[in-house]
DNA sequence: TCTGAAATTGATGGCTT
DNA sequence: AAGCCATCAATTTCAGA
């Protein structure tokens, strides 16, 4: 699908609010509610528009740090991947999984209540999963971009 | 704040379509419109939910890729970090940005056109900004959770 | 705090330009 | 492809339980 200027400017509205009305999302793009509606409907099926999600303060749902490990495999052999993938999915606190091309095999964003937590979930749960040789932990000291949102040039 | 199962059930609703109506957000909890209505609203001001976006297509818009970079710096001291934060900033394609507290100092999230993209990014931007001394990109091949959502456990 | 009704406001689709 | 307008549905407020 090809995107015009009105269509990039409608995205980047509903990326930045996505509960908008849509009698305001009109205004906003300079538009009557009307055709406004049928852009939407239309960047919606052809799947530019995946969803709408409401953004969650973690710390208000217990969530106090984010993590990220890097991991290593015994192998990279297909049957080693899908087990660890499996494994991976079943894991409430993992809540990004990445298969890298360089260094590691893996890359996982984990939620964790506090410090103490992620190191009982890493070594109770991540470090014994089938095929995981050896685990590294990066903390994040303070984020300065939240990662919300992908930049929607004017043109 | 202090958060009850109903909550919580609204919570992992809103995460999952931002976009539902009031009418049937109640009807999915087991509530009627009005007290429903009212507590997103509670949960909206407390910053619970610190709001709703569209979640976008990155393909659909130009970013074929996503990468990770992480960054080491010439010193730690705060001259020097606070000139980097600046920096990345400004570019727009760096989509995340964390401080780190172990081995590297930074880890981005970087949105780009395809890998040659991303390159010229690195060389021409990147890797020219004060006080960068190194950078390792991590390129996923293949991404097997999302991230977007955190788990709300139903207790 | 919930329920239920009433009033305001927005969504939606057909038709015209 | 956008604007206008009529209809329908949802949001929102406020009484009472």
């Amino acid at each position: 699908m090809k995107l015009d200027d009105i269509d990039r400017s409608i995205l980047r509205t509903l990326q930045r609010d996505g509960r908008i009305q849509n009698i305001e999302l009109a205004r906003e793009i300079g538009l009557s509610p009307s055709p406004c509606l049928r852009r939407v409907k239309l960047l919606e099926d052809a799947g530019v528009i995946k969803g709408y999600s409401a953004v969650i303060d973690a710390a208000s749902v217990g969530y106090g740090v984010t993590l990220f490990a890097r991991v290593w495999l015994t192998h990279q052999d297909s049957t080693t991947i899908s087990r660890f993938v499996e494994a991976i999915a079943a894991m409430d606190q993992v809540v990004e999984c990445h298969l890298m091309a360089g260094e590691c095999d893996a890359l996982l964003r984990v939620v964790a209540a506090d410090l103490n937590d992620y190191y009982r979930f890493q070594a109770d749960h991540l470090s014994r999963v089938d095929g995981v040789s050896n685990v590294k932990t990066d903390v994040p000291m303070q984020t300065v971009k939240t990662g919300r949102g992908i930049p929607i040039s004017r043109r």
